[in-house]
DNA sequence: CGTGCGAGATCCATAAATACA
DNA sequence: ATGTATTTATGGATCTCGCAC
C-alpha cells in the first residue's frame, strides 16, 4: 500500500483526477467526496510527493545556494537565504565549491540537472560562460560577494565606498587626522572601491591623504601580515593614529602583526577591521569593525530572486539586470579610542 | 526545442529509450549510433533532468540535513556534511530550524515529502512519533548533537566522558589539583556524561572531588556567568587554580563573568573553554578549549547513511541502530598555564 | 446548462518486454 | 540464436477535455 493519489482513488473506487481535485480544492467536487478523500488522505498519511509534483509543475520550489566555504560571514548568508527561503515555500540545495573553480562549475552544472528555480552565486572564477544556458532556461541567477564586473547580471553587493567611509567617519569624529588603510589588490573592484571610500572620505573631512598610509597588499601571501608590519616599521617617517583594514583576511593578519610587535589597540593606535563579527563579545579588548550584513544580503537576494521567478511566470518581459547595494554598518568596539598625542 | 532526450531522439530519428541506453552505457546499441547521439546531446547541450530521474528511479540523491542555528559549531558540520555528500554524488537541502520545535517538524515533513534518500539532524524536540514514518519508507535517519535518549536511533555523538576528561589531563599534566567545573544542567543527558567524565578522571588523579567548585548550572538564563561568579565569590573558602567549562554557552559567559570580575586567565587561574574554535587565532589571550570535531562528525554521518542506504537497497536487514561515537579533542591556548602557588 | 466525475495526455527518464532483422 | 531498436509500462501528480446525469 503506496501513500500516494492512485492509494486513496482504489480505495473509495475514485479516479486520481477526482482525489486530486479534492485535495487541492481545485476545480469540481462535491462537498460529500470531498470529505471522503479527506479522511482517506489522513487515514493513508498521505503528502504530496514533491518531487512528482516538481516534474509536473516544472517547479521545484528550490534554489541553489554556491559558497566558497561554509562558515564565518557566509553563514550569516546562508542564514539568511535559508529563513527567507522557507518562509516562501522554497528549500535550499547548498553546496561548497572550496574556493575551487571547477567545483564550482560542477556544482552550477549540478544545480541545473536539479532544476532549481533559481540559483545564488559567490563565485571564485571568471568563467561565465555558463549563465547563458541559464538565461534559455529563464532561470534566474543572482551573484553577491564577489561581483563579476565583465558580466551583465543581477547582484546584491555591499555599498564598497561607504565601508571605508563609514570607517573614516568614526575615526574623524574621535579626532584622529593621520589614518592609514591596508586594503586588497586595487585591480579587483572590491578592493578598489574600498580605496577609493577612504580617499574620499578624508577629503571630505579636509584631510591630506599620505599616500606612503595606503597599503595595497598586493600578491603577497600574507599582505596583511606585510603591509601591516610596513606601516609600524615606518612609523616615524609617516605618522599615524589610527589604521582601517578593508577584508577580513587582512584584518587577521594585520592583528598577527601588531601582536608580533608587541603593539595593542587603542593604546598604539586605533583600529578597525572588517566583517570582524565578535558575536559573543569574546574578543577582549573588543574591535571595532566594519560589518557587511550577511543576513540582510541573503533576504534580500532571495526577496529579487522570487520576483524574477514571478514575472518570468507571468509575462516574459525581457527585464533589466538588477545591482543592488546594501549598507556595511560599523560595530564600535574598544579598539579604537579618542585621539592622543601620544598616539603619533 | 527542448533539451531533452525526446529532442534528440526526434532529431535522430530514434525512439528516447535507444537515446537513453546510448546515453547511460546500458543494454546494447550498435557504435555508429553511440556516438551520433553523444555528438547530438552535445549539441543540445543536453544533461539529464534528475527531478524526472529521481521520479523514477525512487531515489533522489538528496539528503535532508535540519540544525537548530547555521553558524557556530554547526556550520562546521554543515560544511563537513556537505563536502562527504558531495564527495558520493549527493546534494544537501540545508534548514534552520531555528531552535523552534514546530519548525523543526515542518522541515521533517518537507524533507520527507522531497523524498530526501536520508535525513540528518540535530533536533531540539522531544517529540519522535515522526521517526516511524521515514522508517516505513525506508529512510534512514540520523541524529547528532542532542541525543535523544529516549529513542532508539542512529546517532553520532560526542564522547562526552572524554571531553572533560582530557581537560582534567591537561589540567593535572599542567600541575593543577583544585580544578572546578561549570556543567550544564545534569538531568540532560550531555551535561551529566561531561560531569561523570569530570568526577572519573579527577579519582583517576587520585584528586578530592570538591562538590562545591561543581557548578551544575540549572535553569538560570545565564547560568555560565552566575556560576563563576559564585566560583571568584567562594574562591576562599573553597579555592581553585582552574576551571574548565563544558558547553559553548556556558563558556562566553563564564568569560564574561571573568572579565566582569577584573580577573584573567592564565593569571588569576587557568581556564578551560568548549567549542571555542578561533580558527584565525585572534583571541589573545589564545583560549584553551575542548572541541567537537564538526567536520568530521559531518563525515561520519554521511558514511554511515550512505551504508544504510546501500543495505537497504540490497537486502532489507532490519539492521540494528548504530551509535557511533567522535572523539573530542583540546586546542591548547595561552589560557592554561603551570600551576603556581599564587592561583589559589 | 451546469455539476460531478473519469479518461487520457503530460512532465522526463528508465527498464523490461517485444519486434525485427 | 544474436545483435539492434521499438513498444510499452512505470514513477506520482496535474490538467485539459469531455461524458453523463
Amino acid at each position: 500500500m503506496g501513500n500516494n493519489l492512485k492509494a486513496i482513488a482504489e480505495e473509495l473506487n475514485l479516479s486520481i483526477s477526482t482525489v486530486s481535485r479534492a485535495l487541492n480544492n481545485t476545480g469540481r467536487v462535491s462537498e460529500e467526496t470531498r470529505r471522503m478523500v479527506m479522511d482517506s488522505a489522513r487515514k493513508h498519511n498521505y503528502t504530496p510527493n514533491r518531487v512528482a509534483q516538481s516534474l509536473r509543475k516544472k517547479r521545484t520550489n528550490m534554489v541553489g545556494l554556491i559558497v566558497p566555504d561554509i562558515g564565518d560571514y557566509f553563514s550569516q548568508v546562508i542564514k539568511g537565504t535559508e529563513s527567507e527561503l522557507s518562509a516562501n515555500g522554497y528549500s535550499m540545495i547548498l553546496a561548497d565549491s572550496h574556493e575551487d573553480p571547477i567545483k564550482e562549475a560542477n556544482y552550477i552544472k549540478l544545480m541545473y540537472q536539479s532544476q532549481v528555480d533559481a540559483l545564488i552565486l559567490a563565485t571564485v572564477s571568471d568563467d561565465f560562460r555558463w549563465t547563458k544556458i541559464y538565461q534559455d532556461s529563464r532561470i534566474p541567477v543572482i551573484f553577491f560577494d564577489n561581483e563579476p564586473d565583465s558580466l551583465q547580471c543581477n547582484k546584491v553587493v555591499l555599498n564598497n565606498i561607504k565601508a571605508t567611509e563609514i570607517a573614516v567617519d568614526h575615526l574623524v569624529r574621535l579626532g584622529h587626522k593621520d589614518i592609514a588603510l591596508i586594503c586588497g589588490n586595487v585591480k579587483e573592484s572590491t578592493a578598489k572601491f574600498r580605496r577609493d571610500g577612504f580617499v574620499e572620505a578624508m577629503k571630505k573631512h579636509n584631510l591630506e591623504v599620505n599616500s606612503n598610509l595606503i597599503k595595497e597588499g598586493l600578491y603577497y601571501l600574507d599582505a596583511g601580515y606585510s603591509s601591516m608590519e610596513e606601516l609600524i616599521l615606518n612609523k616615524n617617517e609617516n605618522p599615524f593614529s589610527a589604521v582601517i583594514v578593508s577584508t577580513y583576511m587582512l584584518s587577521c593578519s594585520a592583528i598577527h602583526a601588531i601582536r608580533d610587535y608587541g603593539l595593542s589597540y587603542p593604546k598604539d593606535f586605533s583600529f578597525i577591521g572588517f566583517d570582524i563579527e565578535d558575536s559573543d563579545r569574546l574578543f577582549s579588548p573588543s574591535i571595532t569593525s566594519v560589518l557587511q550584513p550577511g543576513k540582510q544580503i541573503g533576504k534580500l537576494m532571495v526577496h529579487r530572486l522570487l520576483q524574477s521567478i514571478e514575472s518570468y511566470d507571468s509575462l516574459s518581459s525581457d527585464e533589466e539586470f538588477s545591482v543592488s547595494f546594501v549598507n556595511p554598518v560599523i560595530k564600535i568596539g574598544e579598539s579604537t579610542a579618542l585621539f592622543k598625542k601620544e598616539n603619533n
